[in-house]
DNA sequence: CATTACACGATAATTATTATCGTTTGTCAA
DNA sequence: TTGACAAACGATAATAATTATCGTGTAATG
């Protein structure tokens, strides 16, 4: 390898840095794991990564640095919604409208959705059933609330 | 009203029976909160609406229901991810693929997928910003597993 | 009606996440 | 370099969301 450890703690210094955050040890190794991960780990996963190499890390440290790297937009979540439970009585297959902010939900109506398509090729025996599209955006009231804090 | 109350006792007594539970009081009000509400609830805004018919239950009865209803198949979840935060450290905008029994997920090319697209009218004031598609199925493991429980 | 399996309410336990606080460490300017 | 200061760390307590337990009550069935 040619100094491919130092390449990364170089890298890292300067996104760091970019981002205005203090570049500490427990960081990198933190971050190192969340880009080197390809299965959209969990936080707990992660935790379990970075003790083989920091054994002594807390798990608050884990979530504080997640939740600093999404904020900072170095990381995104999967989903919206994680965290509670939401459910849904309409049975027919349809989509959604999602508010970022609020997590308001609202139904689409179905005529109006065109589906996606992918026309790879999937995972050896893997049995495509069905798709969930989420439109994601702000919502009025959200928006209004946003802006007048930046005034 | 034309005995309104009384149809809507029989269609979930009716749907009760067709699924093989009982039909209490309890399930019969929180079902049809879940019916009724417009905005994909969460199992704590479902026990507000039902403590006002029934002051008495138990947020425990809630969840309890709901998880009975989310298997007989008379409920959906809006997202497979609550629960446990996913992190993606990816940042282009791509799409996943999704096990419904495991929860894997995995990136699938962005050139492979061609994305939905919403013709209807949005909410006024709503800014639209990103889509999220989820493929969704049963991986080949999972597969695997659920045959050998049939067999 | 009587039986019985299942559902209920109360409450304890678990899991996921966030907050607090005293100590340590990275940053930056002298 | 070095010191001052703000920020990050680890330990741990607290909160939020969900599930499990258990004794009592009730819907289903005949
Ligand atoms: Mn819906
Ligand atoms: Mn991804
Ligand atoms: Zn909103
Ligand atoms: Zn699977």
């Amino acid at each position: 390898m040619t100094q491919s450890s130092g390449d990364f703690t170089a890298m890292f210094r300067d996104l760091s840095q970019r981002h205005g955050l203090a570049c500490t040890h427990q960081r990198q190794v933190i971050y190192q794991a969340l880009v080197t991960a390809k299965d959209h780990p969990t936080p707990e996963a992660i935790y379990e990564s970075v003790r083989a190499r920091i054994p002594s890390i807390s798990l608050g440290t884990v979530y504080k640095n997640i939740k600093t790297f999404l904020e900072a937009g170095m990381l995104n979540e999967v989903s919206l919604h994680h965290g509670s439970l939401r459910l849904d009585a309409r049975l027919e297959p349809h989509h959604h409208l999602v508010c970022r902010v609020c997590r308001n939900i609202v139904d689409l109506d179905e005529p109006d959705v065109a589906p996606a398509s992918y026309t790879g090729r999937l995972p050896r025996g893997f049995r495509l059933e069905r798709q969930n599209v989420e439109f994601i955006g702000i919502c009025a009231s959200c928006a209004k609330q946003q802006s007048s804090l930046t005034t």
